[in-house]
DNA sequence: TTCTGATTGTTGCATTTACAACTATATAAG
DNA sequence: CTTATATAGTTGTAAATGCAACAATCAGAA
């Protein structure tokens, strides 16, 4: 440990800021030149179809996707007017809501995996040995 | 190499995302609160110094930072706003436009400096070993 | 009960970003 | 020279984001 952040971390640090950017930027374009929503779309159905109800408080899919609350709201106007989800009333609290996942949503969410698998592989696995990705996962876990 | 990417390469990936997402809020964050502009600024006064002339066309500048050519034009907007950044015509090519950093952008820039270094500590190199983010570095420069 | 303070989620407003169209200049071909 | 095509950078407009204020409800204390 030395007194300042020494030249090696601050490389790190770049390439960490660049090499996220750059495979997001990919794989977002991949999707959309497919004709399909961005990636928080798809977060968004995942976490909620991960669940046994399909249906997540809208604070704890907030956890789950780091999004500011306000901009998670917005981002359920979105796609419940596209019909992917809706919102339901929570039965022991009367200021929360549950985020629910419809037939549409599950529907997007399979049809958007292919294309996102493809994209993650070309931008970012095809780049990496089995060990490699390990490491990488390993290491990324502490952040 | 698998037909499909593997369950390591997905969680990897979805780790770089959480992670660089995780840190540069971080450090955003930590500048703000010190009162600092964000960091996208940091990187274009970063960019002009290290030329000699201190000025870089705006195509060039735009290949440093990966951002589209007319969100690049509009933070230089911004930043000449602050005086910190100016423009100038281009002798040789009509169309071009140099921009160039200020004394008042210089200052800036230095001042900046340590609250990022310090940030960047907190949020990211203080996680790993001399060794670690020698790998980091190593595998990111892949993407 | 009633007051106080915390929590849940939404909304108004300003800033930033994205997309596409546009101006101006350059470069090359006929 | 004239036309066509490409390149550099800007700008109009719509969408998304951030921030702060807000209403509604809950939970606990007096």
């Amino acid at each position: 440990m030395t007194k300042t952040t020494d030249a090696t971390a601050i490389t790190a640090w770049a390439r960490l800021i660049r090499a996220q950017k750059t495979a997001l930027e990919g794989v977002e374009a991949d999707l959309k030149k497919d004709g399909l929503p961005p990636l928080v779309w798809y977060d968004v159905l995942l976490e909620l179809e991960r669940t046994t109800k399909g249906r997540l408080r809208h604070g704890d899919l907030n956890a789950e996707l780091l999004l500011p609350k306000h901009n998670l709201s917005r981002l359920i106007d979105r796609m419940e007017k596209q019909g992917l989800v809706n919102r339901e009333a929570c039965e022991n609290d009367g200021r929360g809501s549950f985020v629910c996942i419809t037939a549409k949503g599950r529907k997007l969410r399979k049809e958007m995996w292919p294309a996102y698998e493809a994209a993650i592989g070309r931008h970012f696995a095809s780049r990496f040995s089995a060990d490699e990705t390990k490491v990488l996962a390993k290491l990324l876990a502490r952040i």
